[in-house]
DNA sequence: GGAAGAATGTCGGCTCACCGCCGGTTCTAG
DNA sequence: CTAGAACCGGCGGTGAGCCGACATTCTTCC
């Protein structure tokens, strides 16, 4: 069990960049004051979609999926991991939530009350710089994501979205239907893609399990 | 010539929500002396894809268009009107802008000089408020877009852009073509689909222009 | 008022991705 | 250890949308 002061300081480094306006322990301090830390099971929900908005989270550990629709109509917005918030535009907005949160691994969060968290944003500028550019990072991947989304074909997006991940890691543990899904494509067209790059060498595919062997070459056929 | 006074009162109203925490004149006169007011010609751009960040701007008045890449490869990203803030991403990432912003028609902003605006938002709490629920519109609308580019027919695609922007005017000014590279589709699959929400008797079109007629059927195809 | 440029409207050929389907594999709960 | 669920892999049929080409119409600018 982390200690609490371990969640205090992974805060002050995580949460938008750690070069502006560094957290000072005060301003640490009044996170945990604001914020509370809750832990959520695989397959629960933060929130859901058209829930009235009276909290946003900050992620410490594990993976949140933002998503709209329910059924076949569902439709995966993001995927997010530490240092990202979410529930915030809502609570800004003073809309209900407009997406739903799914935990798909084990996570650990902070949840700001609006009500709490509102005033104090609004006297303390550190945190609110920080909370700005979070959101302006979140920005920026989904304006990518549109890019991604865009004219490309089914095995240059899979490639793009790789090679994308194998700057931080070398193993990708997604199934070809989540990858379906956060690419908005069918669970087939996936295998497909999977199964040619595998034929050239830039990776190789197991069970929820995707091997990155050879980045350039998937760059490569990403730019195609 | 709007007086200067106008200007700033504009600012007041438009720039994020202006529900919370309203910009006093005090604050008002802050932007002012940070920001300086800037007109662009259509055509002309106001920064450029891989030049350093070294300012981010405010709309006052007109379009601007948000792109990456350049000849074929050219994707737009937003579009974006009065109100809306650019090249926050990169200025506050500390990155290169990563699009470009080109204006539409005439356009009228602030621009904000990077080394005086970061130690001004830090100190200005109303202000940076204000900026991160701006951002955070923007990310809202992206992820909407997002989910209109995903898995659905060019039909409901344009339907549901004309349906957007029904809100606000019955009469769309956009050719065909501009459409189709906000949608990421051809040319000509626009002009099918707009020829076949004519035969239906939703809109009328004309020479770079839309008419509405109907947008509850807009909607409904929309959906589909 | 005429010419050049831009935008619209249409057609056929072709590629690509979806869909339904099925068999085999891997994981997991009881 | 076993049954069921979830996942991978692959195959034809079908339809949507891209591309290139071309005629037509509307604007703008000289």
């Amino acid at each position: 069990m982390r200690s609490e002061q371990q969640h205090l300081d992974w805060l002050a480094r995580s949460f938008g960049r750690p070069d502006y306006a560094p957290l000072g322990p005060a301003d640490v301090e009044l996170i945990r004051s604001v914020g509370e830390v809750v832990s959520k099971y695989p397959g629960t929900h933060l929130f859901k979609e058209g829930a009235p908005s009276d909290a946003a989270f900050l992620i410490e550990s594990g993976e949140v999926e933002l998503y709209r629709g329910a059924g076949s109509g569902r439709r995966v917005v993001a995927r997010v991991g530490p240092g990202s918030v979410l529930g915030d535009i809502a609570l800004f907005g003073g809309t209900p939530y407009v997406s739903s949160a799914r935990a798909v691994v084990q996570v650990r969060a902070f949840r700001f009350q609006r009500d709490r968290l509102l005033p104090e944003l609004a006297r303390h500028p550190a945190l609110c710089l920080r909370w700005l550019v979070a959101g302006l990072r979140q920005l920026e991947e989904t304006q990518r994501r549109v890019i991604r989304l865009m004219h490309k074909t089914v095995l240059a997006q899979v490639a793009d979205l790789l090679a994308e991940e194998a700057e931080r890691r070398t193993e990708v543990q997604l199934s070809q239907s989540t990858i379906a899904a956060l690419l908005g494509v069918s669970r087939q067209s996936v295998n497909e893609a999977l199964g040619r790059l595998r034929e050239q060498g830039a990776v190789e595919t197991g069970y929820r399990n995707v091997r990155i062997l050879d980045s350039t070459k998937l760059a490569e056929i990403a730019a195609s």
